[in-house]
DNA sequence: AAAAAAGTTGACTGGTTGGTCAAATAGTGC
DNA sequence: GCACTATTTGACCAACCAGTCAACTTTTTT
């Protein structure tokens, strides 16, 4: 059992906050390995190209929160509170990251994905991929929720994948505006989309 | 009155074609002038910069279509008629665009707003305020709906804030997923949103 | 300790990038 | 026909781009 070369861990953890931040487009092989403080042959001993690094890039964030969604989603926590944490969840990153580099940076795969998708099939479907992951998660919390009766849609796929593109678009938008805000309304808002029944916050 | 220079025009529309297409970082002045069969010398002669491109081009397309936007939204038309007839209109627009370039393409605006957002603030806040601009109609829309008593939902500018969301994540996944099947439920998704009552519709 | 494998280096390539410029040409008002 | 402006041309630039490579060092295997 050996562990993951440090060298590729640094080009993958920099490489991500770099394009996530500004783009696939105007982050160059150059300016990740000079920000990871190692040569552009290495980076060439990693990976075959720049797309390939991101590829690896994204999938290795996704394992990095997958046990965070883990525990949000666990069957142990009622339905709706897992979303409402989940909410809160995506809120608490996004601050992060704005903190961190002085721009709401939004959904890291949706931002890549949509730049790119038309460009290289490698990302694209890698985005595509990750962007359904936390779908799942969702489904199985509006199922759980339609189930118990804490809340007023009925179709649990439909309403799952709607909830999905809403917090989608607030990402986006919230990533356009440059503005934390929109953000903030994210959690009444889906709560009142679900129409939960048990919660106080309704603002639609 | 003399019209806007015919090589101005050329250059604006392929430059927000090609780049709608494909991303911003991905499309060089030369593939726009190559493009448009004309002399970069004469495309710096019109604009400062690549990105002034951008920003004049996408108010251009926006001016466009403002005239189908006016119709759509007349108010003439009972409000729910209008925002179905705003839905089958995206999926349209983006069957059109997905037709002639074999991509679907998404929301230009956005695409390009959030590919750029912490790059170019020019650019940023062109996007931010072009895609605000269809917010308003469905406000409008929405209002009208609400006191017309043909809708679930209460507050009309939390609601159409959501529905511009909803729009807007749709358009994203469907460029992504590079799918027109993720719009063809868009007006259905919409009404059910909105707890249309006078519609059959009602996949929620 | 020898051999093989894995990792590292930095100079290099050929093509592309956004942007410049002086000179040539076309169009307009008088 | 003359002067003035608007447009067009294409060569040019320095910086940057993704990607290559042969030589060198370190680590692992035997």
């Amino acid at each position: 059992m050996k562990k993951t070369c440090e060298t590729k861990e640094k080009l993958l953890q920099v490489g991500f906050d770099l394009i996530w931040d500004s783009s696939y487009g105007s982050v160059s092989v150059d300016d990740i390995c000079k920000r990871a403080g190692i040569n552009k042959g290495s980076f060439y001993h990693f990976f075959p190209s720049k797309a390939d690094l991101v590829v690896e890039a994204y999938q290795e964030y996704w394992k990095e929160k997958r046990p965070a969604m883990d525990r949000i989603f666990s069957p142990q926590v009622p339905p709706l509170e897992r979303i409402r944490a989940f909410c809160r969840y995506v809120y608490a990153v996004q601050k992060e990251k704005a903190e961190q580099y002085g721009h709401v940076c939004g959904c890291p795969y949706a931002s890549v994905g949509s730049e790119i998708a038309t460009q290289d099939e490698k990302i694209r479907a890698s985005s595509e991929h990750l962007m359904n992951s936390s779908g799942k998660y969702i489904e199985s919390a509006v199922a759980d929720a339609i189930r118990e009766g804490s809340v007023t849609v009925k179709d649990p796929v439909a309403a799952s994948q709607t909830l999905g593109s809403l917090v989608l678009g607030m990402l986006v938008e919230a990533r356009v505006q440059n503005d934390l805000k929109v953000l903030e309304g994210l959690e009444s808002t889906v709560l009142a989309f679900l129409g939960a029944k048990t919660v106080a916050v309704q603002r639609i």
